[in-house]
DNA sequence: TATTGTTATACTCTATAACTATA
DNA sequence: TATAGTTATAGAGTATAACAATA
């Protein structure tokens, strides 16, 4: 474990950073969507790109977000026609989500297009640099992995 | 500058992990507000103890969104007794802006919650991968500071 | 005319709470 | 009763467009 003022200096860096980098990707997403794509909403197909048949449960926990929350937010893709939602056939309280082929174009579209201007920025890095960054990234993930920080943990979560 | 291929994959890594990390921020900083202060509102406030008197512009430039959307958050942040609005003595037009002594308690409150939080969380890296998060954090700020990424080029940005 | 800031409108995200339907 | 999902409600963020006030 790292001693206590390197841990502050890291917390700071963090919460320093990260907005920023998440505003690029929101706004690169919104331009590249046509019809524009909102972060959750890329993340969503994404996801299901991933883990086609998933539950509505598996989206709200990949998000990190409410079922509530998951339920309008699926229910935007599949008004636009990117995600096909269907009861399971065993199991029918169930859904059985997955992208339809204008949501993988779509996705498609948005990822290359977002990929391309991050590419344009990080292109600004050594090759040292870029794997120092892919080697943070992937600390963050292990470390905020199943760290909550998520929604109340209400009767509908 | 870094190859294709591992750019590819810094650019893949910072998409995948920039947004669970932002999630974490933003729950976390509206369970420690007191009331909950939304993202934007904290970068606003900590922005405005480092540059009190700023104008409603500058707030706009650092958080990258339109001077509208400034506007209605630190109208929220006055309506709230957090932030001080007054016009400039000699260019009546420009806004001059500033914590209220609510204001700068509630921000530090709020920043010492979100920050023991996530020290928490961060706790589990050992320093040399403290350290390597910190240098990314570095690089991510050198290299998406100026990189725009933001609101339309409209006429009233 | 250019700049600073506001207002109007419209959409998305997100939470909590209360509900329905299935198991 | 417990689980999967929905609906209702409320508030925040964000964009664009149109506007007012100042310089």
């Amino acid at each position: 474990m790292a001693g206590d003022e390197l841990l502050h200096k890291c917390v700071e860096a963090v919460m320093d950073t990260v907005p920023p980098v998440m505003r690029f990707i929101r706004t690169e997403m919104r331009r590249h969507g046509c019809p524009a794509l909102s972060v959750p909403q890329f993340r969503t197909l994404t996801y299901l790109r991933r883990q086609p048949g998933a539950s509505l449960s598996g989206v709200a926990e990949h998000l990190g977000v409410t079922r509530a929350g998951a339920s309008i937010l699926v229910d935007r893709l599949v008004q636009n026609g990117l995600v096909q939602r269907v009861p399971a056939a065993e199991e029918r309280r169930r859904s059985v989500l997955s992208l339809t082929g204008a949501g993988a174009r779509l996705l498609e579209a948005a990822r290359k297009g977002t990929c391309r201007r991050m590419a344009e920025v990080l292109a600004a890095l050594s090759t040292d640099e870029a794997e120092t960054v892919i080697k943070a990234m992937r600390l963050l993930d292990a470390v905020f992995h199943g760290a909550p920080g998520n929604p109340g943990g209400g009767p509908n979560r």
